[in-house]
DNA sequence: ACCGCCGGGTGCC
DNA sequence: ACCGCCGGGTGCC
């Protein structure tokens, strides 16, 4: 195996909530973090210092072999005991091929532990010798390494050529560099395999398909039982070659059984269907050649579509066949292997898969006939736990259902490739060299060789996909309305203050260049402005701004506010050291959020001055703060009180009850407080409601789903939705209308939010109406909203500081600071 | 390796 | 001859 090349997570550049290249989805800082985190250096800031000859000796003493114009791979053995400084060649494979010769092998070793360069190795040539041969090495690094690392060489003797330009990243013109996104946004896009047909149900499922389901069914089998060989692989003679990578074997490719259902239309009936033709040994489906080995069907998913999933079973199950589905789960789960690979279908969560893992995980010693992923964005982080634990699970297929496969960039197609064993690119090597820097270099080829790997392996339909120019499914138009909200002038008084307190502050910080450095400030600053905007009670009581003499006591409190602002405030925090969601949370002195663990590791590694990961500040382990216990939820004592954007909502909700009572509508905020405050107009009007809420568990989330989708004439008009729990997978198609109450950051997590009901199985037609306050940071909020979009087509290829000038100015947009 | 390097054998032309 | 030259043994790191 090989030894991957390491990189630090220091290594990312700082990142803005507003327009950042990196997660056109993004909805909290840490996400953003977590996309710049997951960012190779290597893959895409590296630029290429050169190129020089060098030779692979020792041929003769190991089996791996490489034809021309392969890519070979080159490895540290600081623990050779004939030379510390050995370089190891091998192929894609990873068999070994010989070593560097050791001249060279000492200036190389100098440069890789030092993390001055990367280097690659392409065989170009043959050999007429069975003892070495010559390769071309490619050297990449940070520009600022450059002259080092070619010092370094010369000092030993070696010339690096740096004329011939095999970097492609440089001449990329704007346009050119727009076509290339609108090409990445399309990888998903007409991969429509009609060919295939449709395939009925097996009688074990009772309910009957829809053309769609019977298309991805009998696609799926397809992928399962076709033999055909993995995409780039082609038979050349006896042997198979890979037309990427230029390797070639005597074996057959492991080919990839399974593969990626990138589509929003009732992906997890589909898998239920196929799960239960299969595990429930279906004898009409001959064609399935075993292995006696596999056992059971196991399904990994977010805790949030645990309970979709167990609805799926229950409603396809016919009655006549007995399926085990077991719900690996909980403290009382059972552990035991045997038990496990008894059953049918297995379902556990990423969570528990990732928590088991390491730790005599049962899941990961069973051979599963299939493992499914659902959600599979979740994974979109290799460096993540949970991505760790899904790749090491061993099964025969493999299938990954994603509504989003690619959120933001090619990186995140790394795990699900990985995931699915589409060799050579579950090696990271292999997947950054061919795929990745190519592609964020702005290679065409690359782009091309990326498209193929993905149509290769995806069914992609989405609600507007059509078959033989047919639509797979018509759904109910959808309107959108946006209404304007006045604030009274009581509001408006209130917002003023807070608004020019707001932009002194901001302007301060503008004028000393600190807005980076002050973001918790500047973001504390606009989610103010925001809460009153819907409601006067929301915004939690200041300590008024930064005064700059405050005590270490009011410092202190003043932190303490900060994370819990941020903890509150609807936006689902990362640490951007685990790239997880933070737990123990403390916040630093910059105002940065972290699990106190992972923080600590950081501070107990860099001796001397220990820096914050994310601004570089200094930071102690004894000036963390953490969230004190919640003394009261809310503290909202006070007689409550309406505000225009709660009455905005109430003239709606009336005109519609009074119009046809059997409407049900979504209410969604990002502020989970606001749903509360909502809550008590509801009662007065005599709504019948329930509330859908990131704090809730699963038992009563899918409790509360249930309710609201029922048809009873007494069950609940209106559910109270919080932003974040709105995510994909919900399915909320009893409701016909959509409230959202507060702008999102982003465009697309609100379009998100309103495909829960704008879905397959939607009857009636969508209506959603968004709520701007007037002349406000809200208003300011949609203009970046439009903003966005073009940004981030921008920041394809804009460099680190035009990017930075940006985030300010957005932010002096939604101030409305002129300089 | 049809090389380079090592070290022993050898020694006018 | 404390050299050169020859030819056999040998060989990744």
């Amino acid at each position: 195996m090989f030894r991957r090349w390491g990189w630090s997570f220091r290594d990312f550049e700082e990142i803005d909530l507003f327009s950042d290249r990196y997660d056109t989805n993004a909805q909290t800082l840490s996400q953003a973090i977590r996309a710049a985190a997951t960012e190779e250096p290597d893959a895409d800031g590296s630029v290429l210092f050169g190129q020089m000859k060098g030779t692979v000796v020792g041929l003769r003493y190991y089996t791996g072999v490489v034809n021309r114009g392969e890519m070979v791979g080159l490895v540290r053995q600081p623990q050779n005991p004939y030379d510390r400084n050995a370089v190891m060649v091998a192929n894609v494979y990873g068999h070994q091929v010989g070593h560097i010769k050791k001249e060279l092998a000492a200036a190389m070793a100098q440069i890789m532990d030092n993390n001055l360069a990367k280097v690659e190795g392409v065989v170009y040539s043959g050999t007429n010798n069975a003892f070495s041969m010559p390769v071309t090495l490619s050297f990449w690094g940070k520009e600022e390494n450059k002259e080092n690392v070619t010092k370094a060489l010369a000092r030993r003797g070696f010339r690096l050529e740096t004329s011939v330009g095999s970097g492609s990243g440089s001449g990329g013109n704007f346009s050119f560099f727009l076509q290339l996104k609108n090409a990445f946004d399309n990888l998903f896009e007409g991969l429509m395999e009609s060919k295939d047909g449709e395939k009925e149900a097996a009688d074990a499922v009772s309910t009957p398909l829809l053309p769609h389901q019977k298309q991805a069914l009998s696609w799926m089998c397809a992928r399962e039982n076709k033999s055909s060989l993995p995409p780039f692989w082609e038979k050349r003679g006896e042997l198979y070659y890979n037309s990427l990578t230029c390797f070639s074997s005597k074996e057959v490719p492991e080919r990839v059984r399974g593969g990626i259902l990138a589509d929003d239309m009732g992906l997890r009936s589909i898998l239920t269907h196929f799960s239960r033709v299969f595990s429930g040994g279906d004898p009409t489906i001959p064609d399935i050649p075993e292995d006696p080995s596999a056992t059971a069907t196991l399904i990994v998913c977010p805790l949030s579509v645990l309970s979709n999933w167990l609805d799926q079973f229950e409603q396809h199950v016919s009655v006549n066949v007995k399926l085990n589905v077991y719900l690996y789960y909980g403290s009382e789960r059972n552990r035991s292997e045997k038990f496990l690979s008894s059953q049918d279908v297995v379902i556990t969560t990423y969570n528990v898969l990732s928590a088991d893992f390491g730790n005599k995980s049962p899941l990961h010693k069973i051979n599963w006939l299939r493992v499914v992923l659902d959600e599979g964005h979740f994974i979109r982080n290799p460096n993540a736990q949970m991505s760790k634990a899904v790749l090491e699970l061993k099964a025969s297929r493999r299938w990954i259902l994603s509504g989003t496969p690619i959120q933001n960039s090619v990186k995140d197609l790394w795990t699900l490739l990985a995931f699915l064993r589409l060799k050579p690119f579950d090696v990271r090597e292999w997947w950054n060299r061919v795929i990745q820097r190519p592609v964020t270099q702005g290679d065409r080829t690359g782009l091309q060789n990326l498209q193929t790997l993905v149509k290769c392996v995806t069914l992609r339909r989405t609600k507007t996909s059509e078959v033989n120019g047919r639509p797979l499914v018509v759904l109910p138009e959808k309107a959108v309305f946006v209404e304007q909200v006045e604030l009274s002038p009581e509001e408006r008084a209130e917002y003023e203050l807070a608004n020019s307190e707001g932009q002194k502050t901001i302007r301060r910080y503008v004028a000393e260049g600190s807005v980076l450095k002050n973001y918790a400030d500047v973001l504390a600053i606009l989610m103010r402005l925001r809460q009153h905007c819907c409601h006067p009670d929301l915004p939690t009581k200041s300590s008024s701004d930064s005064s700059s003499d405050a005590t270490p006591a009011e410092l202190r409190q003043r932190l303490i506010e900060k994370l819990r602002l941020v903890l509150v405030s609807g936006s689902d925090e990362e640490c951007s050291v685990c790239l997880d969601s933070v737990r123990f949370p403390v916040i630093t002195h910059c105002a940065h959020v972290y699990c106190r663990p992972c923080i600590a590791k950081v501070i107990s590694t860099q001796e001397e001055r220990a820096r914050c990961p994310l601004c570089r500040s200094d930071i102690r382990q004894n000036e963390l703060v953490e969230v004190p216990e919640e003394e009261d939820t809310g503290g909202n004592t006070k007689q409550w009180r309406t505000s225009s954007k709660v009455q905005a909502l109430m003239g709606n909700l009336l005109r519609l009850r009074l119009n046809d009572q059997s409407i049900k509508c979504l209410v969604v905020s990002q502020f989970t407080r606001f749903l509360t405050v909502l809550e008590t107009p509801l009662r007065e009007e005599g709504f019948s409601f329930v509330r859908l809420d990131g704090t809730m568990t699963q038992k009563r989330r899918a409790q509360v789903i249930q309710d609201f989708q029922s048809s009873s004439s007494d069950g609940p008009s209106i559910m109270l939705l919080s932003l974040k729990a709105g995510g994909v997978g919900l399915n909320l198609t009893a409701a016909s209308h959509v409230f959202l109450m507060d702008p999102a950051w982003n465009p697309a997590t609100e379009e998100q939010c309103i495909d829960r009901c704008h879905r397959l199985g939607q009857k009636k037609k969508v209506v959603v109406t968004k709520f701007i306050v007037k002349d406000s940071v809200e208003e300011n909020m949609v203009k970046i909203q439009k903003k966005k979009q073009d940004l981030v087509e921008k920041a394809f290829g804009a460099s680190s500081n035009s990017k930075k000038s940006s985030r300010i100015d957005d932010i002096k947009t939604l101030m409305e600071i002129t300089i």
